[in-house]
Formats: C-alpha cells, sequence, structure tokens
DNA sequence: ATGGTCGTGTGACGA
C-alpha cells in the first residue's frame, strides 16, 4: 500500500501537476496540504477513479486525502482550541487503517503570536495522538510538519538557526512526539544528509540543492515493522511551475488481502 | 551590492 505526502501550495495552481502524478504513480492514499482554496476539484479526481475529502478555507492552508478506496471521514478538526479555524487537520480510515494529514503552522515571524500558535497546535497534537498510542491505535500520520528534525535535514543551519522552522522549542516539539514511541519513517532506512523535501522559490534554491526536509511520514510501532521503504520522490519539483515541496512516498506491507 | 519567488485576490500578507 502506497501512501504519499505532497505540499501542492494551491491545489488549483497545480491541478495537473497531481492528476500527472496520480496517473504516473498510481499511489493508494495521496495526503495534499495548503489547497489555498474552499473550493476542492473532486470531480477532477473522480474522473481518475480517486475518492477525496478535503478540508478547505478561502486562500490559506487546507487538507484532503485521495483514495482509490472508500474514506470514512473521523475527524476536520484537530481538537483543544475551540477558536482555532484553520484548515489543517483531516483524521480518516480507510481499509482499517487510521490515516492523519496535517500542514502544521509555520510559526514565523519569531518571536510572536505566530509562533505561539505553532507551539500551542503542536501541543494539541501531541496530546491527540498520546491518547492513541495509550490505547494501541495504530495510525500513520504525515504532512507538512514545518519542522527541520536535525542539522543534517537542512544546508545551513546557521541560516535556520532563529527560523521557527528550527528552533529548539520547535524541534522538541517533534521529538515529544516521537518520544511517544512513534517513528520518523523516512529515517528508517535512510541517514544521508541533505535530503530535503522543499525548496524555497527564491534565490535559485533548488538549483543550488538549498533546502529543508519538513514533510515527514510519522508511524506507530506495529506499522513500522510492516514499512518497505520511504523515499522522497523529487521528479515533481522539476516539473514546470512546481509546488516548492515534492512528494513523500511510504509503502506498507500488505497483509495479503487488502491493499 | 541588490533584489531575488510564488499564490491569493486585487491589499498586503503568508510562506
Amino acid at each position: 500500500m502506497k501512501i504519499v505526502t505532497w505540499n501542492v501550495n494551491s491545489i488549483n495552481t497545480r491541478l495537473e501537476h497531481v492528476k500527472r502524478y496520480l496517473r504516473e504513480s498510481g499511489p493508494d492514499v495521496l495526503m495534499l496540504q495548503e489547497l489555498k482554496t474552499e473550493n476542492f476539484p473532486a470531480q477532477d479526481f473522480e474522473n481518475l477513479a480517486y475518492h477525496s475529502r478535503a478540508v478547505g478555507q478561502k486562500a490559506y492552508n487546507g487538507v484532503a486525502i485521495l483514495s482509490k478506496h472508500d474514506i470514512n471521514v473521523i475527524a476536520q478538526r484537530l481538537p483543544g482550541e475551540d477558536s482555532d479555524e484553520q484548515a489543517r487537520y483531516i483524521e480518516v480510515e480507510i481499509n482499517n487503517l487510521r490515516l492523519i494529514n496535517i500542514y502544521a503552522p509555520n510559526g514565523n515571524p519569531v518571536p510572536g503570536e505566530k509562533y505561539d500558535y505553532k507551539l500551542r497546535w503542536m501541543k494539541r497534537l501531541t496530546q491527540r495522538l498520546r491518547d492513541y498510542v495509550a490505547n494501541d491505535q495504530s495510525f500513520v500520520i504525515g504532512g507538512d510538519f514545518n519542522i527541520i528534525p536535525e542539522e543534517k535535514d537542512c544546508c545551513d543551519p546557521k541560516a535556520w538557526k532563529d527560523d521557527a522552522l528550527f528552533l529548539p522549542n520547535s524541534r522538541k516539539a517533534l521529538r515529544t512526539l516521537e518520544n511517544l514511541g512513534l517513528y520518523d519513517a523516512f529515517r528508517i532506512f535512510d541517514t544521508r544528509a541533505r535530503q530535503f523535501t522543499f525548496w524555497d522559490y527564491q534565490a535559485g534554491a533548488w538549483q543550488k540543492d538549498n533546502g529543508i526536509r519538513i514533510d515527514h511520514f510519522l508511524l506507530s510501532p506495529a506499522l513500522t515493522d510492516r514499512m518497505e521503504s520511504c523515499v522522497i520522490n523529487r521528479d515533481p519539483r522539476g516539473w514546470e511551475k512546481p509546488s516548492d515541496h515534492t512528494p513523500v512516498e511510504l509503502t506498507l506491507q500488505t497483509d495479503g488481502k487488502k491493499p
């Protein structure tokens, strides 16, 4: 079963990119972030035999899950802050597998309300996942975490030291999730430095391979045992008018009956 | 040395 996460930076602008990716790569599940619209083009994906569920808002944020199989929506908001209306979270069940797709807050500029919100949001996420771990509920969480885990996940750590994506408290928030017993899927088989998922549009970052790794999958322990591969597919970042992110692709062993 | 990129939506602002 192939599960992919991709921040597309506007689903309308990237519609043809996503359709091409579905045709060429045929994932079972595709998690999308930064839709930037409240009108999700579900029919375009139905035409390619993909079901979808989206949580959108005008101009900002937005997440969606596409699937070859039926989707049962569990939640469309991250609990813990009633006044938070930002579209950053969707949790579903597909073939009895629990899947969570997030677009975590960026947090810049620092310091400020945006950074406080980022840390509060990560605490809320920790609370939700802690309950699942405590109850032995298996799950995959993927998406744009907007956190650089380690120095080797960026080109020039000094350039990032005061950024919301790399500050100690941000990295600590990700580490706290791992300390629940979750695994950074990409790091199971690949310990190399400079394996990036995002390259800024500015200053020739893509051409210079000046990127960061901020798109992740975390797996609960039993699913980590089922993991076959987790790779970064750099190809779509090189297409015409690309997103600034590229897909991360996770493959889980099947149980023999279900994908 | 400086400005340098997108997307939304038509203003700045977010990333």
